[in-house]
DNA sequence: GAGTACATGTAATTAGTTACATGATTGA
DNA sequence: TCAATCATGTAACTAATTACATGTACTC
């Protein structure tokens, strides 16, 4: 289905974009909440787009001789890109979660090293839920206009953000099922 | 990491299993709510496994002639399952999600049209969220013990539902930013 | 001058999907 | 007898990761 080809097809879409940067964006930025590529994946990626004539690039240098390529969509970019961002889909596979595999076979274990586990789950989810909230108030103080490309950037992240106080709802579910109690919990945390 | 290779020891250990039964497992039955895999992945991980010496099997025979191969756990098999049951984990990257990729950049697309997307998304979400509620509620009428077998299903299972909540949550919201208000949303589901 | 970030690529390997291939059993 | 399901495999291809490879720019 060539996913990735549309994920950089719309980054270069909403602006001029070199290779590194868009790495940086399904790496560490925002879009890491939905998608992601190693720079690896992404060069030959840009080559083949270029081939298809998706998008053309200007050389710009940096300093004295350090040259990077900006790449720019082309009409026919542009069109292809709308017509897969129109299409609707069936939902999917659920995607892997190797915790989640861990938990199906947990009566394997004895009961409190997968509690071990859920606690060391759930300080990792809380400190991701930390981070991406931090960043929610930092970025917006209301909901952005409809049409805007900050809506965009918006959805999502709430989408993350709902998503890790899910999985902390699970998590502590899984643990109140083996008997530990909130009490407990916060004694733990201290 | 080898994961399949977890995930089909971890069942082979539940109890004696084949090839076809496998594939059942990762395609429909509950482990499907975290993990997958097609039967042409299946078969040659199990030739590598008992390469390995982790697994062995048993020739049944079914009707005249059709010979199935029923799969056991070795001592060693067990073992490494078990070690790897235990290790920790980070939360590493978040999975892919084709409709988030659109989300983000909806504001190439007229309101109207992504809103149909949403609408299109929030009723397959629906089904599925029906489809895994009846399941729970035909399986489990109170959560099973510590240490059960049915304990890890349920867990799973519980949690394949809050997420689809979750997500069905996540699309109203953005329905809403959308000017969709549940009146509206009433009305077009008639 | 050293370390980090910027910048772009390729090669080898592993993981996963789609298609090809074959045959038996069961129930309507 | 026909269709669906049971049952097991391989081949070709696409997607993704890890490792290899090189050089520049900026800041302390």
């Amino acid at each position: 289905m060539r996913l990735l080809k549309y994920a950089i097809l719309g980054l270069i879409n909403r602006s001029p974009i070199t290779g590194y940067d868009i790495t940086k964006e399904l790496d560490e930025r925002i879009m890491a909440n939905f998608w992601h590529a190693k720079h690896s994946q992404i060069y030959p990626e840009l080559k083949k787009l270029l081939e298809e004539g998706l998008v053309e690039f200007q050389v710009e240098v940096q300093g004295e001789k350090l040259e990077k390529k900006v790449y720019t969509i082309t009409k026919e970019g542009k069109n292809e890109f709308r017509e897969w961002l129109l299409t609707d889909e069936p939902i999917g596979v659920t995607p892997k979660d190797v915790f989640r595999l861990r938990t199906f076979f947990s009566d394997e274990l004895p009961a409190k090293d997968f509690v071990k586990l859920l606690y060391s789950q759930l300080s990792m989810h809380k400190h991701k839920l930390a981070y991406l909230s931090d960043n929610m108030a930092k970025s917006y103080s209301n909901v952005p206009m409809v049409g805007t490309l900050e809506l965009g950037d918006y959805m999502v992240l709430e989408g993350a953000i709902m998503r890790e106080k899910n999985v902390i709802d699970w998590l502590n579910k899984c643990l109140f099922y083996h008997g530990e109690t909130k009490d407990k919990k916060i004694l733990s945390d201290i």
